[in-house]
DNA sequence: TACTCTCCATACAGTTCTGTATGGTTTTTG
DNA sequence: CAAAAACCATACAGAACTGTATGGAGAGTA
């Protein structure tokens, strides 16, 4: 029944596993396990579990910005791009990211692809705020506290995060 | 040279491990090896491992809520008391809030009790907010926003989280 | 059909941990 | 000082992993 498994099978059982269950779960056994095959199949696709992880990165670096902001600059200048990226940002996958900066406290390789990735939002958002008639400066400081609130927002329990709106983030990019 | 070990002991390295190495370090046999004792003293001073866990969960909640509510009930009611409150929220230590969330990652147990600790802190920060005149709608949200924010800064590089400064958010608190 | 990749199972050796059992060594106290 | 309490070392059994080696089974191709 069970079909036979590539490299993006055992990426996107990391990304799942890791989600739910945090670092500790990127394990080969686990995973096997999970995914009803041995630990030779892992070892058949992956030199070992540190090539895993660095596959399971980029998997996420994927998801996480480049596919993102692809998407926005399909998008005409303007309001819309800023909108799109707050309501893309605010609609995250709160566990996953959870996930990736649990990992991140564990690993010095993923913390610092993790800053990269930090520094290219809040360069992005900056960009995007710059485009609505802010200046340079008044652009980088709502840029900041956007995206720190919005990070925060996504390493809190549901029911805090529940307790702020989009339009309360939005607000404050936008009201002069 | 090296004195006899207490619980305090054990209990203040596995908060130094957990900041410095993330959840990951919370284990008898590294703590031993760095207290330079052999895992006979861990298992004198708990009973498992699970109840060092919880012993280190304590220490944090003593040091995260209840040390700091104390200090800021003595101050007079009024602005003193939210400067202090944001002086001490800034300043925290960033290492710590990050192994501490890595670790909720991987423990419903961990979790359930910083959600508390959030709850408690913007609770907290909303009742300060409302003391200085806001209403209690505005106050809330405003104790969110603010929580949020900081708790991103707490978990993001060196680099981002100087890029904001106590006073960015002080201003979004008092500014009418 | 035969050959060749691609994918997987199994068995083995080795590492890093947990928890227990037992006995020894300090330190405190009556 | 003698007994008790607090603290620690060592040795053992076992769980949860990693990585390697080897022998297949399945699917595509000449």
């Amino acid at each position: 029944m069970s079909k036979r498994l590539n490299r993006q099978d055992w990426v996107g059982a990391g990304l799942q596993a890791l989600a739910k269950d945090g670092p500790s779960a990127l394990k080969a056994d686990r995973l096997a396990a999970q995914l009803n095959v041995s630990r030779g199949s892992f070892y058949w696709h992956f030199d070992n579990l540190a090539a895993f992880h660095s596959a399971v990165l980029d998997g996420w670096f994927e998801i996480a910005t480049s596919g993102v902001i692809e998407e926005i600059e399909k998008l005409p200048r303007g309001a819309a791009r800023l909108d799109r990226l707050l309501e893309i940002a605010f609609s995250a996958d709160r566990a996953m990211e959870r996930g990736i900066r649990a990992w991140g406290a564990q690993s010095e390789l993923v913390s610092g692809r993790v800053d990269q990735v930090d520094g290219a939002r809040v360069a992005y958002l900056t960009k995007l705020i710059t485009e609505m008639g802010w200046s340079a400066g008044e652009a980088k400081d709502k840029a900041v506290l956007l995206y720190l609130s919005n990070l925060g927002r996504l390493l809190v329990s549901d029911d805090l995060a529940q307790s702020v709106s989009l339009s309360m983030l939005q607000d404050s990019a936008k009201r002069r």
